[in-house]
DNA sequence: GGATATTGCTCAGTATGCTGACTATCAGTA
DNA sequence: TACTGATAGTCAGCATACTGAGCAATATCC
């Protein structure tokens, strides 16, 4: 598609351009940012409904540190595709909630191993029907069929794009 | 294609559900946020290969002040769906940037009115490519057909839930 | 064993995004 | 005109995300 147009600009606001680039809804990196908006908004709104103060990348921290009893920062991060900054202030917030456990590794004297309490226990687990409500909500707009059709193709993209992040998923070594 | 799940750590394999949520490759939110994360860290090596230090933020706002000359702050926020407390902070630094300018409206004196500099014209041009590409790059592992389809799915999600964030697309009325 | 490289974590700084509050201004109405 | 409500913008505060730097500890190589 080819725009060959004179820098003019139109006097009328109202009318969509052709001198411009492409329209935002063209662009799948501004598609994403909306998806991303509207998603941690039900998210927020799903769990806050529920009585819990939690957000999504807290979420899945600890999800992950449940399922991965002693896991360290690094590998975590790895897990969950987080960056290794990040996850500090995430694992701060958890900790002082009192739903995970910071504690020094004796393996490696560097290393912090992660431990869910159980008062994240308890919490993950009443927080998880307004968690899987959210994610209905998020995809309302489609149907059942579209929405599986929508996640095997981000899947696809982010499997593609996976190293171009600083903060790629790394799956764990057997 | 293997996927060893990040929540498989529980000692019994055979029991793989019931103490664990879904995996996160099942939940939309968590893929939203892992498409969202590599498209900018795409567009942020594009531009800046290309010699440019812009944000997407920054662009989408410097594109759409220069498609609609003299809009305020609101109308700009509402036509790329941007927090009004969020696109402060942006105009802020693509003035001082010198891509745009920030001037007082005479019609109403709490508003701003924005315009697109010479030199904001001349960057967009410029980066044009750049950032063309970086669409392509963030879809590389789908195919054009597969591409076209994430992006029909997305706007459809999109528009669907486009109330459910606080900064929800407003269209510019005629 | 000792120099070197790597790794785990943290921190400072910057840029989104949001909540909630506040000021200044405008618009409608009594 | 005075009152009331709505609106435009900003600000403080918090939570992601990232860049780049640094420290401490571990791994590796000679």
């Amino acid at each position: 598609m080819l725009t060959i147009s004179i820098l003019v600009n139109d006097p009328a606001p109202s009318c969509p351009k052709e001198n411009s680039v492409k329209d935002n809804n063209d662009m799948p990196g501004h598609l994403a940012r909306r998806f991303q908006q509207i998603a941690v908004a039900v998210f927020l709104a799903e769990v806050g409904d529920a009585g819990f103060d939690l957000t999504p990348v807290q979420y899945a921290a600890l999800a992950t540190i449940k399922a991965n009893p002693g896991l360290d920062q690094v590998t975590l991060a790895g897990l969950i595709a987080y960056d290794r900054t990040t996850i500090t202030g995430v694992i701060d917030r958890l900790v002082q909630k009192g739903l995970a456990e910071r504690r020094a590794s004796s393996r490696d004297r560097r290393a912090r191993e992660l431990e869910i309490t159980d008062e994240g226990r308890r919490t993950l687990r009443k927080i998880t029907p307004a968690v899987e409500s959210a994610q209905r909500v998020m995809l309302r707009g489609l149907s059942a069929k579209e929405g599986e059709e929508l996640m095997r193709l981000l899947r696809k993209a982010i499997t593609a794009g996976n190293e171009l992040s600083r903060a790629p998923l790394r799956e764990m070594q057997a």
